[in-house]
DNA sequence: CATGGACGGATTGTATCCAATTCTTGCGGG
DNA sequence: CCCGCAAGAATTGGATACAATCCGTCCATG
């Protein structure tokens, strides 16, 4: 059998696993060689995973200087938010009708899943479930590229996202707009299910974009060098 | 003095106008030994390279077999011009209002540089040209992440746009479409803008879409190895 | 004749080594 | 004290060498 994955892939996943919990955060440089012992590899296939990241956004690339997590301003955030609006609201519309009943099961099944993790306060499982929930309903629309857009879009603010479901009243907010959000799909209300993602949507930038102008910084992180 | 480009970043730009001029064609493996031999270069900066291309869809990659140019389905075409008129629409409206006066000159420039480049039959010279154009009215929006995604579509679809400008009839309706674009640009008429763009894109993806169903397709081309 | 399995060449994946660039540090001069 | 600048250290960029995987072929077997 062939099921073995490579290893650049392997490194792959852990550097968004290691952005998404905030092992590494924004602004970091990350050095290739210590990475790369972290991983257990050479830096072959990392320097492959870190490309991969820059063209999708993740990271900036200085040539001669490195790989460094990105730093969102507030506008590089709204800019964000705004581009996911204009494409989350063209999915849906045109998931909603395509929908059939296996989907709404697996859809109301997530929902749950994001509740459960919300109660046992597991940040890390709530993320995900919650990034399945929403792209089952926009891959239902059947619309590969647009799927990958969406994708690199929430992942261009993965390092800021674990800092959201950290706040309690966050995650309860969440979960009871989910709950709305099954009951419009299950009356196929195309409308309402857009107006809800979009209110839902505006309140995760609102606590993103409280959190990124804080009045103090997080002090602990170092800056190995600063960017031009 | 540091002008000097890394070798990655070069062979990416040798890859893509290769792409583009249809040296490497839809369906091609690109064979790393090779490729690296013909540009110079080892495999390391090749398949960063090649990482690259992957990630922004105009490779596709399959672990132990290699990377390889996409082939697009008429479904696939469809999607991506979809897309793009979603959100190239976005970009013209927030950009025309910010235009200044240097702006517009720009523009009327990359115009007649198109209309130039057509008259000469140089059809490298005017896709070249003719991205410029479009992409100094996308990214007056101010909104890179926009223009990047922008990129990423116009680029998927590069290796086919070649064959489309080979047609002499496209390349003069193009011209007088881009002068009728840039009277609107002038009056400030961003409705008229859109559904002149609208317009203007709707031709070429049907143009593609012909090339893309011939009844004989092109015989010559080699296929190393078929997809799973 | 069809099928399956082992061998060998071709290609990709990874590690290691060296070169090139950048950053830091410390010193001297103003 | 501050600036410029020159070595040395740290880091990235690239080339080569080797390991792992895949694919086509050929032969044995039923």
């Amino acid at each position: 059998m062939s099921a073995r994955t490579t290893a650049q892939d392997a490194v792959l996943s852990r550097l968004r696993e290691d952005i998404l919990t905030g092992v590494l955060g924004p602004g970091d440089q990350l050095v290739q060689e210590s990475l790369a012992e972290r991983y257990g590899v050479s830096r072959v296939p990392l320097r492959e995973a870190l490309k991969t990241l820059e063209s999708e956004g993740q990271l900036v690339y200085y040539p001669h200087r490195g790989y460094f997590v990105v730093e969102l301003s507030t506008d590089d955030l709204r800019e964000v938010y705004h581009l996911r609006a204009l494409l989350e609201d063209a999915a849906l519309r045109a998931a909603v009708p395509a929908l059939d009943e296996r989907d709404l099961i697996d859809i109301s099944e997530l929902a749950e899943e994001i509740e459960q993790a919300a109660v046992d306060g597991d940040v890390r499982a709530m993320t995900e479930a919650n990034r399945r929930f929403h792209f089952a309903m926009y891959d239902a629309a059947g619309m590969p590229r647009l799927s990958r857009l969406l994708r690199q879009l929430w992942e261009a603010t993965d390092a800021y996202r674990a800092l959201y479901y950290q706040g309690e009243d966050n995650r309860h907010r969440v979960t009871g707009e989910h709950a709305q959000m099954v009951r419009a799909l299950r009356a196929r209300d195309v409308d309402r299910i857009v107006a809800l993602h979009d209110e839902h949507r505006s309140h995760s930038v609102a606590a993103v974009e409280a959190l990124l102008n804080p009045r103090s910084r997080n002090p602990h992180r170092s800056h190995p060098r600063e960017k031009p």
